[in-house]
DNA sequence: GTTTCATGTAACTTCGTTTATTACGAATTA
DNA sequence: TAATTCGTAATAAACGAAGTTACATGAAAC
């Protein structure tokens, strides 16, 4: 199947962009996560939408933060997103009428929101502040610092 | 995105061969659960070499459980279906050289792991017996008693 | 033994979803 | 006005699950 990668993207762009004083191009943030540049509007434009980062054209434009990174969870950031699916596994229909299906749809649908809630509490846990504190000591860890 | 719904459908039909005292072709499975014969036939082939269920040819032939029904935990399923992928959100790239993929792969992938972890623990703790138990009490509770 | 039934399996097609790409429009700066 | 950069619609490509077709194999019944 394919995976939504979208959260794991936005991540990356953001916490690039924490690190750097001007905004970034989309050009810019396509290349540093091998993507394309309308991939990356597209994304980054729902994110604008909730207020978590601003856009400006023309020339010296580009994405920047207007959020305080530490107030911003990977939940909230997920819910931007539009939140979607979270399992590549479900249920072959939602309304069944045979009772066989329902016992095994309400097995099924128990254990994928326990485990749905557990990964909605941890990634609202964590807050993009975590995620750049986190990139700051790896940086600091290894010999050579480069991006 | 499209859901392997492979796991829900393979309980339906054990459930409904748990119902049964001879074997279901391939053909009565696949009515039952909307789908086609040789899906069937491509998916309960994994539970046979796993020792689940014996097939038949030929006339009276057909699909039967060979399996203690409170031994055969969902987990255990989900494993012989070779373990699909569980989420439909994942990270961009394994093995980035990206410190801030690093981070942001870290963070992601712990809660992703917790999550799978706590999923695969409830699959563990549900049996065939117990989706049959349960389907038995929905048969009963209502007035009339179809399938 | 021939017929019929049913599985075994390999190919191929269809379908839905995500991501990539193209193309053009609009705004901003110099 | 020219260059830059976002905004967005439309389309294509890529991928994987499920559905379908086609034919082979084996077992029972007569």
């Amino acid at each position: 199947m394919k995976r939504d990668s979208r959260l794991s993207s936005v991540l990356h762009a953001l916490v690039h962009m924490a690190e750097r004083e001007g905004p970034m191009t989309s050009e810019e943030l396509a290349a540093c996560m091998h993507t394309h540049p309308v991939v990356v509007r597209r994304t980054m434009g729902l994110l604008r939408e909730a207020g978590l980062v601003r856009s400006a054209r023309g020339p010296q434009g580009g994405w920047r933060i207007s959020a305080d990174l530490g107030t911003v969870t990977l939940r909230q950031l997920h819910e931007t997103l539009g939140e979607p699916a979270i399992f590549a596994i479900g249920n072959r229909q939602d309304m069944p009428g045979c009772l066989v299906e329902q016992a095994v749809n309400a097995a099924l649908d128990d254990a994928f929101t326990e485990a749905e809630a557990l990964l909605l509490t941890r990634l609202g846990q964590i807050t993009l502040a975590d995620l750049a504190a986190d990139f700051s000591r790896r940086h600091a860890g290894r010999r050579e610092g480069s991006t």
